[in-house]
DNA sequence: ACGAATGTTCGTAAGATTACGTACAGTCGA
DNA sequence: TCGACTGTACGTAATCTTACGAACATTCGT
């Protein structure tokens, strides 16, 4: 059985805010576009975080958002990022965020070396 | 009295997008950036919804994710969308945002042209 | 066919979100 | 100073979100 997606034309921007407003599911999306193969399970392992169960919810919301793809392979779950439908609709968009999401680890790496130490 | 706002550098982008991943701040961003000087009720009435303390916790959560300011002016309050301190961490993101949200209302109007007549 | 592996479904629960009315605090104008 | 105006604080309520364990369905390898 496979998964009911949004088509590109129907995923809306607050959709995607609100999902990727989640450090959990910012984090799955990091590790999407960081290239690979994944399913639910290798995304799992690497955020290296929370049950199966509740990942399922957050699969679910990444999905309906239209910000990932979910396709049953085997007994796996392939996972892939919609980059092109997001870039389609939302051009600049997550190329942002995933800098952004970045650019806060940063940005809180040299708060904690200020607090700690000059 | 005033009231309390993160610094540029405490903004964080999981906050900024889950903010934004609300229909109603999404449209109070969507009304502060198209120009002009704005309070709450000015906006409450251009968006013709809700009420006033519904609001007050639109607004909190706006200036708590760093997207407005909020700054009393006599019995006034002046709202400004930080468009300098979001571009700074996030370079495109709100214009992504903000044309994106554009966007969506012209596919949702083109989908509805299509669904009542040809 | 059996057992291990993958991930979902279901039930449950704690906490957050959104919404609204009423009461309140501060400011302005007459 | 009094009343109108702007917006907050508080109490309440319905709904959504996030989380987890246990049971289950499906698939794979042997």
């Amino acid at each position: 059985m496979s998964y009911r997606h949004p088509d590109r034309e129907q995923i809306r921007i607050e959709d995607v805010l609100s999902a990727l407003g989640n450090p959990i599911r910012l984090a799955v999306v990091r590790v999407l576009d960081a290239g690979g193969e994944h399913n639910c399970g290798s995304v799992l392992n690497i955020l290296g975080v929370t049950s199966k169960s509740t990942m399922t919810h957050h699969w679910r919301v990444l999905r309906d958002s239209g910000v990932i793809w979910q396709q049953p392979s085997g007994r796996e779950n392939a996972l892939r990022l919609r980059r092109e439908d997001l870039d389609a609709r939302y051009p600049g968009l997550l190329d942002a965020i995933l800098t952004g999401a970045v650019d806060d680890e940063t940005v809180e790496a040299d708060r904690e070396r200020l607090r700690s130490g000059t």
